[in-house]
DNA sequence: CTTGATGCAAATGGTTTGCATGTTT
DNA sequence: AAACATGCAAACCATTTGCATCAAG
């Protein structure tokens, strides 16, 4: 696994290392996101941070670098269902629960799925990729009422 | 658990039982579905295979008795992301996984998210409902090229 | 007859895209 | 200057909704 260069620096110089170019929309997008480091931030969520420091990124805009920064192995995007996606640092790598109820997001270890993933292999053959997935339920607290 | 009644003519009985009503595009929708035992059809598709026998149902109508179903408990909706929303009857439980590469769709055991499902209550107290789940990943023809 | 289901058209919401323009390198 | 990113508006797609009408009970 590549060193993940944490400070929004590094995190820069690596991708102008690759031979992308750096634009304001694409600084501001990750600074925000350094700003919230436990966020899980949907694309207007994005848009409004990002409209604080620069006005004038559009959200067309905000979505192209969110997925250019996904395609680049920075970002992690999840997602259910018709609720937006949501996105964070693909160094922060952990799995969600979200409940139904409530809309509690549930952070679960990144080992989560490793059970379930072998035996999808083992099993059929599959290697799951369980890094988009929402599992939906009912947190403690909607499940005891 | 309730018992599930198989066929038309049950599912419509218990239908009427509970006071609902027994209309033509919930017939027809049952009865595509019944022609269809191990499909995992669209609404789209749903609409299409109800228009040869009613064709005027509305594709409003499919979302709404595909909603009324499913809040009857006979059937039960799967999504993904923005891929489209696909139902099959909640009697024939399973779990599914979709090669990201191929589209395939996997059937797992209904079984499959029971560790998952127990590890999260014991550790974080979430009740999991993993019924509207798809596992991304790679099937294994995929997976080997 | 009363309640609830349907047809239709229009709205919604998240996301994507075509194209001319502006920015990075 | 060449390649690429952006602003903008318009398109898209699955899904939902308001409302007048129709059908089931």
């Amino acid at each position: 696994m590549a060193s993940s260069p944490t400070g929004i620096d590094g995190i820069l110089a690596d991708l102008r290392a690759r031979g992308e170019r750096i634009t304001t929309a694409r600084r501001v997008v990750l600074q925000v996101l350094l700003d919230h480091p436990d966020g899980h931030l949907t694309i207007d969520e994005l848009a409004d941070q990002v409209s604080e420091q620069a006005p004038d990124v559009h959200l067309s805009t905000i979505y192209r670098t969110a997925e250019f920064l996904e395609q680049a192995g920075v970002l992690v995007s999840v997602r259910l269902g018709a609720s937006p996606a949501v996105y964070h640092f693909a160094s922060n790598a952990h799995h969600h629960a979200r409940c139904e109820n409530c809309g509690a997001v549930i952070e679960l270890p990144g080992n989560a799925f490793d059970a379930l993933g072998r035996r999808l292999l083992r099993d059929h053959g599959f290697r799951a990729h369980p890094n988009h997935v929402v599992i939906p339920g009912l947190c403690r607290d909607c499940d005891n009422s």
